[in-house]
DNA sequence: CGAAACGCCTATTGGGTGATAGAAAAAATC
DNA sequence: GATTTTTTCTATCACCCAATAGGCGTTTCG
């Protein structure tokens, strides 16, 4: 039994983060339940036994692995929906936050959306708070856009919340099987899905969210580009 | 071995369905690897033994639940398809169509779209190609509509047919748990936001599609309907 | 009636699974 | 270099699960 540790709690990051991270690759391919604590040991190289010096049960594992999928999540869209600029503006941004992890933190995110209802009661209902801020926060965005004026009157918000969050988490399921779709289209597409829909404009031309580079990530050379799908 | 049977296979037919709704339901519930044949069975009030002279596998119960859940899927898209109207009210009519066995066939939707990944080989490819076919046909509507000119040029056919799918196909998740989110409601919202999305229209107001009572399931007394979300 | 097929049962088995106990190796600490 | 702590190992267990074998009552039908 480990004694009690120093004031700041140095305790070993490393090898645990493998684990997880082994955890989170496994269960995410096979499934929880499909998945044996075996698979995970094999993917890490060791003894299935030796799992359990750094999680107490393979539910725990499950947990630990929800948790850090949400990571930031909550922070960034907080600051997202605290900052200035137009509803447009922050939808996309929120579009563009919520599939960024995707690339590496994919399994992660992954296990968090097909796997955490097989968390034991406490730690879902921990878990599902958390996704239920995060839906609260997209959904003011829209409450105040439609307040201003920007986003339509006859918009039901916590519906449209849903949508924007069911489009979003489908992609991360087939991104990476899907070919001549880089992250930044994805995000470009969505947004302007969200934004201005498919339908043509009466008048004018669909307007772009105004200023986007939240993350910088994507390239985003020309405004937009067509692309002639599969060849 | 059962010697063949007569010209038209009069084959017993009502209990094989209990047994794959029940397979259904159970996988729907507990997802394919955390259910056991066991709890199946139960589900039946029968023993897990009997199940097997039904199926000659787990793995095959899933497959015809799979199977079961595409059902006339295709055929109804691609009877819109086939049909006059113009690309907005189509796509409304898909997104009802695509809507409408979360009711009575939640459990099998479910568990293609969450078990699917679990068929052997073999099934799964021919799976996947009706799903496939399937998205085709939708990207074929997006792709005649903005030929025609109904909608954005600059919209990405595939990405906007995954977004679309994906949208509907995150409502299956969580529709019956969302309080104040009647089926008809969700369909009017979807298609607004697939067609116009959120942003107020530059001029004119959003033009809903045009003529919308395919199903006829819905209430729609008011052309729309704002609500006080949580009470 | 009597044979065949049907529908479900009991009993069982072989293998995989999560988890525990305790020793041994490896690393850290003094 | 000895002691302590960390990390991994071997060995094992009790349990659950999918699947098989074969029997028994019932229905179908010539």
């Amino acid at each position: 039994m480990p004694p009690v540790r120093g004031p700041r709690a140095a305790r070993p990051r490393r090898r645990a983060d493998e684990i997880i991270d082994a955890a989170a690759a496994v269960f995410a391919e096979r499934g929880y339940h499909g998945a044996s604590t075996q698979d995970v040991a094999d993917h890490l190289g060791m003894r299935q036994a030796s799992l359990y010096y750094y999680f107490p049960s393979k539910e725990s594992a499950l947990e630990q692995v929800c948790l850090r999928s949400v990571g930031d999540f909550l922070e960034r869209a907080q600051a997202i929906a605290n900052g200035s600029g137009g509803s447009a503006d922050k939808l996309a941004a929120i579009i563009r936050s919520h599939l960024a992890p995707v690339e590496e933190r994919g399994a992660y995110v992954r296990c968090f959306l097909r796997e955490r209802r097989f968390l034991p009661r406490e730690s879902a209902r921990r878990i599902g708070r958390v996704a239920r801020r995060y839906e609260h926060i997209l959904q003011s965005v829209i409450e105040a856009g439609i307040a201003a004026g920007e986003l339509r009157r006859d918009l039901d918000p916590r519906l449209a919340t849903l949508a924007l969050v069911g489009m979003c988490n489908a992609a991360m399921e087939w991104y990476g099987r899907e070919p001549n779709a880089p992250l930044g289209l994805i995000v470009e597409v969505f947004t302007g899905l969200a934004i201005s829909g498919m339908a043509v404009p009466r008048h004018g031309r669909p307007r772009p969210p105004s200023g986007n580079r939240a993350t910088g990530s994507g390239g985003r050379a020309g405004s937009r580009q067509r692309r002639q799908s599969r060849g």
